[in-house]
DNA sequence: AACCCGGGGGC
DNA sequence: GCCCCAGGGTT
């Protein structure tokens, strides 16, 4: 186990958070989710900006904070409703455990964000990281929240040559934290340090000219910036092929709704077949979709049919399909059906 | 520990 | 193309 004791030999404590609080509350960005920091609008900032950008989100939040500005109006809503907030976010599981979590806050805890950890930190889609950002932030307690950012930084303060690819590493940040952190200044420190490693300590071409604490900065000093933090590689994608049935009949569309279960959990799409499992689709190619998620590349072939074989299939028209959710590779196919359809018409036309 | 779970942006 | 992103759940 990494000694910190040795970790902080010669390392100003108090001037880290002095410099790093300093600087953020000078250059800190103007971000929605930092005007009022009442604890539900910081969890919801928190679970979206999960593996997502800043740009991102903001877009996201503020719908999601007009139609549901209290934790009451999201426990009263339907979870198909709240999901189609959430359309094109990606994770969807996020918002499901968050509306599971939000309704449990509202019926046990009297609608109050609990302070307290072994509470906070069971409810639904919330891990250690969202537990110590909601704590730290919204209620300026000096618990760490280690996130991508974090681990940069620190591992480049200190050259902590671990792989953050591994869980346990997440655990060795939290402890430096504990020991770095100023627990009077807790919500200045975690963003003031996700706030660095987002604008400043970047993982390509950081600005270490631009950086409050460079000068005890191990990567900086040793000039190995870029080769911190460790890092393993992830495998490479599976790749699935599909045939995408487009189907109209008397106005309507034919559409599916996936399992509840797994990728795009109960999201609606084309009917799919698996290629080359099936019968040769008898139909007309219109073209191929690419889509890319974070562990398995989609193509998807788009074929305008005729019949359909069996299935679940349900017939919706313009305006029954705009209530559901569908992910941006069914938004893909539907575009190139619709340009497809707007060739017809031309043809027709002429 | 390893794998699953979206989508977008930077280089 | 590859990497990263204010991660969490499941096995």
């Amino acid at each position: 186990m990494l000694d910190l004791d040795k970790l902080f030999t010669n390392y100003t404590i108090p001037e880290f958070n002095e410099n790093l609080v300093t600087w953020f509350n000078r250059e800190k960005r103007d971000l929605p989710w930092r005007h009022n920091k009442n604890p539900y609008r910081v969890w919801v900032s928190e679970v979206m900006l999960q593996q997502t950008r800043v740009d991102t989100v903001i877009p996201y939040f503020n719908r999601f904070m007009e139609r549901f500005p209290t934790m009451e109006s999201l426990a009263e809503a339907e979870p198909e409703d709240v999901v189609k907030y959430w359309e094109g976010l990606g994770y969807y599981s996020r918002v499901r455990n968050l509306h599971q979590a939000v309704r449990e806050v509202v019926a046990v805890y009297d609608g109050i964000v609990p302070e307290e950890k072994e509470r906070f930190e069971k409810l639904k889609g919330v891990g250690p990281y969202t537990t110590g950002a909601v704590l730290s932030i919204a209620y300026n307690q000096p618990e760490p929240a280690v996130d991508g950012n974090v681990m940069r930084v620190m591992s480049r303060q200190f050259g902590i040559y671990d792989d953050i690819a591994l869980p346990k590493t997440r655990k060795l940040f939290e402890r430096v934290v504990r020991r770095l952190m100023d627990p009077s200044h807790a919500s200045d420190f975690n963003e003031g340090v996700m706030e660095l490693g987002a604008t400043v300590c970047t993982p390509k071409n950081p600005m270490c000219s631009l950086c409050p604490v460079q000068e005890h900065c191990y990567a900086y000093t040793h000039n190995v910036q870029e080769e911190l933090p460790v890092k393993t590689k992830k495998g490479a994608s599976r790749i699935e092929m599909y045939d995408a049935l487009y189907c109209r009949r008397d106005g309507k569309t034919a559409y599916v709704k996936r399992p509840d279960a797994g990728l795009l959990a109960g999201m609606w799409q084309y009917p799919l077949t698996e290629r080359g499992t099936g019968e040769q689709v008898n139909g007309t190619y219109v073209g191929q979709v690419k889509h890319v998620f974070s562990h398995i590349v989609w193509y998807l072939d788009l074929y305008v049919v005729e019949t359909l074989p069996e299935g679940d299939w349900v017939w919706l028209d313009g305006e029954e399909r705009a209530k559901l959710t569908v992910s941006v590779a069914q938004q893909k196919l539907e575009q190139m059906a619709g340009v497809d359809d707007e060739t017809v018409r031309r043809n027709d036309d002429v």
